[in-house]
DNA sequence: CTCAGTGCAAAGTCTTTGCACGATT
DNA sequence: AATCGTGCAAAGACTTTGCACTGAG
């Protein structure tokens, strides 16, 4: 994954670059720590993995970091009904859905181009141009299906 | 739709004998006023149109007697993006799909059979027995197009 | 008469924000 | 040095809840 690493870093360097933005302690840990675990992560529980390492950052910050890489591109915001936002990363990746055990909690994500093309169709028969889209199947994995 | 009012009022006094509930003036002004709209209201748009009939009627109650339709299976809590629950009418009809014009905020309602099929394949794919799922297209519809 | 329901305000979540201090460019 | 960033606590938005009073059955 080095080579998605170098287009986060990019896309972010620009970003910041762009808008005077600085390079602090806090934004690299809790950006190098969400990357490091991929996604699906609310603020608090990355809050909770970024104070592992360093006890001096605050939630404030957490949320504030993870709003500007949202502005950026890099991340989207998903809610998977928990009442909690959840970011995943969105740079250098196709559009994906998302499999959500309802037992334990797991996110898997899948895409499908036919569901896709289909969307698309229903879309454009009822007028509507369609900028994005969400789709979540909720269920039980094949651990909690045994439970 | 006097036959979907049967029906309501069937689940709903079933629901309510069989556990003892009340019926009093303000949840029959709610749920009326609820089923006449025919959903996709949040709490507060639903009191508003509430206390616009009786200005006795506390959020509290809305609230409460919501989180009532639901769990008697009346309707169900959608969750737009915009930070509050939407409730819309469950008993009665086929399980469908939401387009949300991101211009106007009208909501359409669709099914697709396909799409449905499709769901289920990935899910069975990926050892998930699916129980629910949220499909939302998000765009502009053909009247924001124009703007 | 009894127990559920209601109004009100307080409390709970999750998230944002104002302010004074601290750090980066 | 000039700004932007941070921590902290307060404030916001939405929803739930405790309590004393009201009303349905």
């Amino acid at each position: 994954m080095s080579a998605g690493r170098e287009v986060r870093d990019a896309v972010l360097s620009g970003y910041m670059a762009e808008r005077g933005l600085k390079t602090t302690r806090q934004r690299t840990l809790i950006i190098d720590t969400f990357f490091e675990v991929g996604g699906h992560l609310s603020v608090e529980e990355l809050w909770g993995r970024v104070r592992g390492r360093d006890t001096r950052v605050s939630v404030a910050t957490v949320y504030r970091t993870m709003k500007l890489l949202a502005e950026s591109g890099l991340v989207h915001a998903q809610n998977f009904g928990d009442g909690q936002a959840r970011y995943e990363v969105a740079v250098g990746r196709e559009h994906h859905d998302h499999l959500i055990c309802t037992g334990c909690g797991a996110i898997v994500e899948f895409e499908n181009d036919r569901i896709e093309a289909l969307q698309e169709a229903v879309a454009r028969r009822h007028g509507f141009q369609v900028r994005s889209h969400k789709m979540e199947l909720y269920g039980l994995c094949r651990n909690c299906q045994r439970g």
